[in-house]
DNA sequence: AATTTCCATAACCAATAAGTTATGTAACGA
DNA sequence: TCGTTACATAACTTATTGGTTATGGAAATT
């Protein structure tokens, strides 16, 4: 629905560090330290891919004594999840379409025909 | 599957303008200078959109006469889409199992687990 | 009180992105 | 052939991104 925020969350995910970042979080709860772990990057890199996540409403954290445990937030997902959801059928049945309207000028070989689209 | 193409696909879906090109574009094919009159922007700024929504795999573009007609590619969305729904329901499921904890504890009160704070 | 652990923040750098104006170019129409 | 249309490309500017190292700060341990 809002755009910003469909800005955040696509741009969020658009780094494959962010994205495997989540696919560990998808799996439970994690500190930073457990985050970083795994990537051949800096703490402060992690805490900034964090800080990206976070703002895109992605993740959100907690307190434990030093820890900051980490944990997914699933809505702004499921908005992204509907954006390309709707726009997937419509390209999807434009497709099915352009199929369509292939044939018949492949049927109609003859005639080169010069249309601005309107197709129907 | 292959992360180097979700990250220009979730790039390309980052912009707003380039969204709404995709969305003008769910309707039909469009000429550049078609998809250039809404916008309050240069052709140049629109031949830009275009080639990075190009290079994401998102549209493809031929030829008639002068005219450039763009159109919509929907693998790279199938791809984006599917990302989206595997995370998406495992974050749910995540949730799901993260309220029952919840409950759990809320239930078990009586134990405090952290040594964070002494008992009065 | 001092130290250690865990994390954030600051300051910096190189690369990329998003826009501009100006210019080049391919195809059509007169 | 000449001009026009439709678009691409080049060159430039500014802002943002993604990484670094260095430092700071809160909370637990000793």
């Amino acid at each position: 629905m809002n755009s910003a925020r469909l800005d955040a969350t696509f741009a969020a995910l658009a780094d494959p560090t962010r994205r495997a970042i989540l696919a560990r979080l998808a799996l439970g709860e994690a500190s930073v330290g457990e985050l970083t772990e795994p990537f051949a990057m800096s703490q402060p890199a992690i805490s900034k891919h964090l800080k990206v996540l976070e703002l895109a409403g992605l993740i959100s954290r907690g307190r434990d004594a030093q820890r900051r445990p980490c944990r997914i937030e699933a809505a702004p997902l499921a908005d992204a999840n509907a954006w390309l959801e709707e726009y997937r059928q419509l390209w999807e049945t434009r497709f099915a379409n352009l199929d369509a309207l292939l044939e018949e000028l492949k049927a109609a070989e003859k005639k080169p025909v010069r249309r601005k689209s309107r197709p129907s």
